[in-house]
DNA sequence: CTGAAAGCGCTTACAG
DNA sequence: CTGAAAGCGCTTACAG
């Protein structure tokens, strides 16, 4: 099967032990230079790489971490996994990704986690009810295996994470909309109460209340092909003169059916959403945003993780990391 | 570290070897269905999991599959790896992602994938070199690993593969603009190469000489940011009445800088697109598209894959699968 | 600085 | 049908 060469070959192509191989590349400095130079020269010679199986069975580390998700094709999700691709490179890291697309099947894929042994977790999912997660804590902490969660709000001060501080955010373009001199803005969020999404209508509503407006909250579908038709319900004698949606997904969908309703984009109805996706950019007018930096969540927490995976029980620092946020204003709202 | 069960620990609970214990869970027949129980039993108290690294090396199947890909945050990629994950998961495969952005990295990542004792390959990178794809095909037939390419052409017959007739669509489509009257037909293609966009081409160019036109390609560049300025230039008194995108993203692009010129989308200009993304149904006006079934594409190429690891020399049936692809028509092309 | 040996947690011929 | 033993390809104390 394997055609492969093994540490063996080498060790019979130097001259040298197995032990000796092992350790030119697992702890080069405890090994003479010029031994080194030669085991370096065979390896080179035959082409010899390491099977990472075996070196995961004997030293108990597998240099893989599992990144847990729900739905890879929303863009924040795929784009948070570039950066921690980009980064488990450099790090030489293996990524092994597993979905968990309902709170059903959760016991399930832990335990296949948890089987496979990776070094460390990336929990980007935020699909799941509390429980869930808190049942995977429990999984990852009994398994001994550190975690962090990504873009998901962890209550605990002892969950490591890495997020964008969404109430303020939610809460700083609510106030900016206040300030152009709007009165009945909308949140237009999603009827599945995701963690980062709950944080963006308490930042908005406490804006809204800070200057006695009335909060309006309008939970529509993740799901394109249903927004449409909601936001066709929506306009019903409405007052509105601006919203903000918590995805670009649900903001162009807002904005199409509004400009055929004969509203105008900024003038009458301003809009705002979350995230600076492609969308934003493709969008007619141009989608004024809170730039997320999702690539970066990833990245950071991907290098938050390996120092977790590096000193288990040491001191890493601070652990509960939050990014800066911009906002990014286009024609969609008014100068 | 692992304060978890072993086989060992169900071995003493059960009274019977590890030899058994192992086979219930491999070889569930070669054992009397009285003991299977108790083991089954016992394995079920001590919530038993076999270890998959040390499975893996003593079997020599990790029953993991790579997936070799370029840039995760396309819409096509990120779908085509949700098609992948569902059928991974029914077969009990685990999903290691490798990416590869350029043809520099192109043997230390394939050294890395045969490394990690991939049980099988995935290839939907359609970003880089002939020279790396062959270079790709190489290192993965000496390790011995089967391998399909997915929604990526490769041209000789031995390669196993899941694509669509690309040529054939866009013949198709192109014919259907010419029988509604189109003369000034353009293709928006991508300056990068990629195999599947190159089979567009054809297509197009195909269906255009049988009538006598003019084939016009426009090449631009897969950037949402550059695409703009690109278009802006495009428009000089050139005689257009129609457009086929190979990509939502262009389509969507090029329908902005038109509209903002004063073109009527699809009065003056009809205008198509390759692929049914969100961005399809979220331009205005919706966007004609080929519809491509990407996430099948995902799912039927990793069913064949587990066909190709489960017997390597054996017969398989057809390797090279073509999936049908359909026309849906929206506003942004006149009935 | 180097080697011999045990061990990581499994699977799989080989006997019985 | 079941068990004892070897082996998968490494790493890592332990001696020297």
């Amino acid at each position: 099967m394997s055609n492969n060469v093994t540490i063996y070959d080498v060790a019979a192509a130097s001259g040298y032990s197995l032990a000796t191989i092992s350790r030119v590349l697992n702890h080069p400095e405890k090994v003479r230079p010029a031994t080194r130079e030669k085991v370096l020269k065979v390896i080179e010679e035959l082409g010899y790489r390491p099977n990472m199986i075996a070196r995961g069975l004997a030293s108990r580390r597998t240099t893989t971490v599992g990144v847990i998700i729900s739905d890879i094709t929303r863009a924040s999700v795929a784009e948070m996994i570039g950066g921690i691709m980009d980064i488990s490179d450099t790090y030489d890291y293996s990524i092994k990704i597993f979905s968990i697309h309902d709170d059903v099947r959760v016991k399930e894929v832990m335990k296949n986690v948890i089987a496979e042994q990776v070094d460390g977790v990336l929990y980007l999912n935020d699909e799941l009810s509390e429980d869930s997660n808190n049942e995977i804590k429990e999984a990852l902490r009994q398994g001994n295996i550190p975690f962090v969660f990504a873009n998901v709000i962890a209550d605990e001060k002892q969950t490591a994470s890495v997020v964008i501080d969404y109430l303020k955010a939610s809460y700083e373009m609510t106030k900016m909309l206040i300030n152009q001199g709007k009165k009945n803005i909308y949140l237009l969020s999603t009827a599945r109460r995701y963690t980062v999404n709950v944080a963006k209508e308490n930042g908005y509503t406490k804006a809204m209340n800070e200057h006695g407006l009335e909060p309006m909250i309008f939970r529509t579908s993740g799901d394109t092909s249903i927004n449409e038709a909601h936001f066709n319900e929506f306009f019903n004698g409405k007052e509105i003169d601006a919203a903000i949606a918590v995805r670009n997904s649900i903001a162009v969908s807002f904005l199409n059916v509004a400009i055929n309703k004969g509203y105008n984009v900024p003038n009458d109805i301003s809009l705002a959403s979350f995230q600076n996706t492609r969308y934003a950019l493709l969008s007619r007018p141009k989608l004024t945003v809170i730039d997320i930096p999702v690539y970066d969540i990833g990245a950071v927490a991907m290098r938050l993780l390996t120092k977790l995976m590096e000193r288990k029980a040491g001191d890493v620092g601070n652990t509960r990391i939050i990014l800066p946020h911009s906002i990014i204003e286009r024609q969609s709202t008014k100068h």
